[in-house]
RNA sequence: GGCCCCUUGGUCAAGCGGUUAAGACGCGACCCUCUCAAGGUCGAAUCAUGGGUUCGAUUCCCGUAGGGGUCACCA
């Protein structure tokens, strides 16, 4: 009894003697950062906590959706706090980065930093390297309690412990016997501080691998593990805390209800279970999101920083995939019923649909782009021409300055442009999914970037003769030669299509397609044959939407200069 | 290697003891059609494996295999 009064006050002792500066307590903080009572009680309260290396993965933007909905849904509260504890990792820039990504996917924060320099909320500072105060005294009071320790090995002492551990084939770490520094008496840990030497902050764990704990992951259910039993590191040489120990803290202090975070994390989460445990805080519910895997060749593997570009949300953006259709797709995997709540509720949107943890599927999905592709498209396809201008404006301005230029120079033309086959038709053209693909699909309505393909790519009517050997130079010359002498720009879209036929008729096409198709020797080529010669001569493209549409849009001169163009060529 | 998570078509998946095993993307065919995109119709394609439990297992239990994650003074 009289020992264990005096281990007590030799911890005090050495807390204050690591901690000479820190007087408030564990108790000040919680009456500074109270629970927060103005919330319901059913309110979930979340975070996102990126660190700051200059790239968000899309795994993020991922649990980002599910910070959003769930705190949305329970009118709770959705922050953002910056993981800076590593500091050579750092790069300058990544919060105004992050920060922007979210926004351009509607996944800004109600709480914490939300902008470069701009935080918000009570329960700040919310950059963990700001924070240091809060460690300190978390951590002396860990000291106090006898529950860390000064350590003062050195890392070749660890790796040296753990070569012979692996070795020995025993659990690797630093732990019971291992842990060289738990085992020195206080008295040595005193005198050692006292003389300067360096040394960094340890959890003391009381578990044991050798006994179970169990834990509830909201969806997944019940999850055992071992006891952890590592004298983990809280407190690193340069006075940042270690994740785990900043986990603690932090969401205890910002009164986090709900942690999600990424499946990479369910192997330490007994770690942070003894660390709430030792603080005397009622830990968090977790949650495990699945991660976003990637096949390659036979099998699949995590997204990756270095090997996958779709691994950065940045490509996405980059690439001028429109937000809604990259939210829709995380959804869809996100909550296996999504899809079916959206077959019946087209008009609604993601923030719309109630998103229950249970409901999410917890094997790791394959990022499917075509699927991705796909959804962009319907929500492309859901915009107006000035819709689509506007969408376009804002992406090329930042990435594709010269195409910016061409579109802004005549924003009535480019409206008419975007608007093809999109505003006021009963069915509305679905082919464009990222703002990226614009320029090429629709260059022939700008005149330079279409001279320019032609200089720097060539004539394609030029290989029509090799597609089709009856399409020879002279008929395609004499077909071009022929319409134009009879184009009328005036003409509806139906009598343009007679006059086509007529000319078409009268070089001997087929205007009939069923005929054309139980007889084709009979015939030069076909109407659509026809249509192609025109189209390719006024867009230098294969494929394109209504060539009538398009005469209409470029007008009479271009129109019939491009054509003429086209005959002096072949 | 230890520990943990996961396993229905090519992909995302519904299913929760008895079903012709949904749907979506992708793929193929046909229709429509001036090309393409879209749209319409149809089609091919799935319960990893071995044991149990049960009248009956995709569904419940155990093992095996496979895939993934994790074992830092990184998060």
């Amino acid at each position: 009894m009289e020992m264990d009064k005096d281990y007590e006050r030799k911890c005090y002792e050495l807390a204050y003697l690591i901690f000479p500066d820190v007087d408030e307590t564990v108790e000040d903080l919680e009456i500074k950062y109270p629970e927060r009572n103005t919330l319901k009680e059913t309110a979930i309260v979340t975070r996102i906590a990126p660190s700051p290396t200059g790239f968000m993965h899309t795994g993020s933007l991922y649990q980002a959706m599910v910070h959003k909905k769930l705190s949305t849904q329970s009118e709770g509260i959705y922050y953002l706090r910056v993981e800076d504890t590593d500091q050579k990792r750092e790069v300058p820039g990544s919060v105004k980065m992050f920060t922007e990504e979210l926004g351009y996917f509607g996944l800004t924060p109600d709480e914490g930093v939300i902008a470069e320099n701009k935080e918000i909320g009570d329960y700040g500072p919310y950059t963990q390297s700001k924070r240091k105060d809060i460690y300190r005294i978390c951590a002396k009071h860990l000291v106090e309690k006898g529950l860390a320790y000064p350590c003062f090995c050195t890392t070749e002492m660890i790796d040296k412990t753990r070569q012979m551990q692996e070795a020995n084939k025993v659990v690797p770490g630093y732990y019971g016997v291992y842990a060289k520094c738990r085992n020195i008496s206080i008295d040595e840990s005193i005198d050692r501080v006292k003389k300067g030497e360096r040394f960094i902050l340890r959890f003391r764990s009381n578990g044991s691998h050798m006994r179970k704990i169990a834990f509830n992951d909201e969806g997944r259910g019940k999850i055992e593990m071992a006891e952890n039993d590592q004298d983990v590191v809280i407190l690193k040489s340069d006075g940042l805390p270690t994740y785990h120990f900043a986990h603690v803290c932090d969401d205890h202090f910002m009164r986090t209800t709900h942690v999600v975070r990424g499946e990479e994390w369910l192997p330490s989460t007994p770690i942070h279970i003894d660390l709430f445990n030792a603080m005397g805080f009622e830990h968090p519910k977790y949650v495990h999101t699945p991660l976003i895997m990637i096949k390659d060749g036979n099998s699949k593997r995590k997204l990756s920083k270095r090997k996958d570009k779709e691994s950065a949300v940045s490509y996405f953006i980059k690439s001028g995939y429109p937000a809604e259709g990259v939210n829709e797709y995380l959804m869809t995997i996100l909550n296996s019923d999504y899809e079916m709540w959206k077959s019946q509720n087209k008009d609604k949107n993601f923030m719309d649909f109630e998103f229950k943890l249970n409901k999410m599927s917890s094997a790791g999905s394959l990022l499917d782009m075509p699927k991705l592709n796909d959804l962009c498209k319907e929500e492309v396809a859901k915009m107006s021409g000035e819709e689509v201008l506007n969408r376009v404006l804002t992406w090329s301005k930042e990435y594709n300055k010269d195409f910016y230029d061409l579109v802004a120079a005549d924003l009535d033309y480019s409206r008419k442009v975007f608007g093809l086959e999109r505003d006021n038709v009963q069915k509305i053209r679905k082919d464009i999914y990222k703002w990226e693909d614009v320029e090429d699909t629709f260059r022939y309505f700008f005149d330079s970037i279409y001279q320019k393909e032609l200089d720097e790519v060539g004539y394609l009517i030029k290989t029509l003769p090799e597609e089709k050997a009856t399409l020879t130079n002279d008929v395609i010359k004499t077909a071009l030669e022929e319409y134009i002498a009879v184009y009328n720009e005036n003409d509806t879209k139906d009598e343009w299509f007679a006059r086509m036929k007529e000319v078409a008729e009268k070089l001997g096409f087929c205007v009939n397609m069923k005929e054309y198709k139980a007889n084709p020797d009979n015939y030069v080529g076909s109407i659509a044959d026809f249509s192609s010669i025109v189209r390719m001569a006024v867009t230098n493209k294969k494929n394109t939407p209504d060539i009538y549409s398009i005469m209409q849009l470029l007008g009479k001169d271009t129109t019939i200069s491009r054509m003429k163009d086209t005959i002096s060529k072949i």
